[in-house]
DNA sequence: ATTATAAGTGAACATATGTTCAACTGTTGT
DNA sequence: ACAACAGTTGAACATATGTTCACTTATAAT
C-alpha cells in the first residue's frame, strides 16, 4: 500500500522535513517486497534454524545427525526443517528412509556468512 | 556449550552418519556467536524496523518523519527506534526538540542490500 | 506380513514480541 | 512560569512462534 501525501496528517504527528519525507517515499521499495525481505530475516532469527544452516553449509545431513549434532529431537529439528524448506533456504533428497538436506541457494551462505561478520566484531 | 561425543546418545536419536557430525561439531563457531547472529537477524525480522533501515539509508530522519511516512503512531516508531539503538544499528543526535536518527554502521546497509537481491529475485 | 527405524505432523503449551494507551521527560518560545 | 511539541516509557493486550508429546507415514529388512 502506497501512502498519499494526504493520507500524512492521519496520524499523531506534524511532519518536520517534508522534503525528505517526499524523497524516501518515492524511493521505498513496494510494500510486498519489504514484507518479503523480514520474513527472509525471520528464518534467520532463530537459533536453532541459525544453527541448522550453519552445519549445512559443509555437509548434507540427515534429521537424525544435526539433531544429535545440536543436541535436540528428531521432531523439533523436523519442525525446523520444514519452515527452512518453505522458505526455500533448504533442499532435500530421500535415499531411503534416510532424507539429506542441504542449503538451497548460495545466497544463503552470503547472508549467515555478512552476518558472521558484523557480529564477530 | 560445546557437547562432546559421549553426550550425542542423550537425544532420541541414533547417529548415522558419526564422521561428518564430529568434524561439523569441530567447524561450528561457539554457541554464543551463533546467538548473537540469531539476535541480529532478529532486528532485521520486523517489518517496520526493515522499513525504518530502508528509510534512514538515505537521510537521518526524526521519529515524527519515520512515522507520517510509515503511517504510524510515533510511539510504535520510538518502541522499535530503541531496540535498533540498543543493537547498534542506528544511532543519533539531539538537535533541539528533535531527536535525528541514521545508520549506525556501513554492514547495516550490506546485510539489508543482500537481503534485498535474495527476495527480488 | 511384520517389525524396526527415519522422518513428518498436529495440537497444546509456554514464551516472546509488537502495538496501543496513558502517562511522563525534555526543550523551545512566549 | 506556562504552554506547546518532540520524544520516551511501562503496562497491558493480542498475536506469533518454538518445543514437546503422541501419533502417523514411509521405507527397508527379516
Amino acid at each position: 500500500m502506497v501512502r498519499t501525501a494526504g493520507e500524512i496528517d492521519k496520524c499523531d504527528c506534524t511532519v518536520i522535513h517534508e522534503e525528505a519525507v517526499a524523497e524516501a517515499r518515492k524511493a521505498m521499495p513496494k510494500e510486498e517486497i519489504l514484507l518479503n525481505l523480514a520474513d527472509l530475516f525471520k528464518v534467520f532469527s532463530d537459533s536453532t534454524r541459525v544453527k541448522i544452516i550453519c552445519v549445512l553449509q559443509r555437509h548434507e545431513m540427515c534429521v537424525c545427525d544435526i539433531a544429535a549434532l545440536l543436541g535436540m529431537s528428531k521432531s523439533a529439528i523436523s519442525h525446523q526443517l520444514r519452515t527452512l524448506s518453505q522458505t526455500r533456504l533448504v533442499k532435500y533428497r530421500r535415499d531411503g528412509k534416510v532424507v539429506y538436506y542441504s542449503l538451497d541457494d548460495a545466497h544463503v551462505g552470503t547472508i549467515f556468512a555478512q552476518g558472521l561478520i558484523h557480529v564477530s566484531e
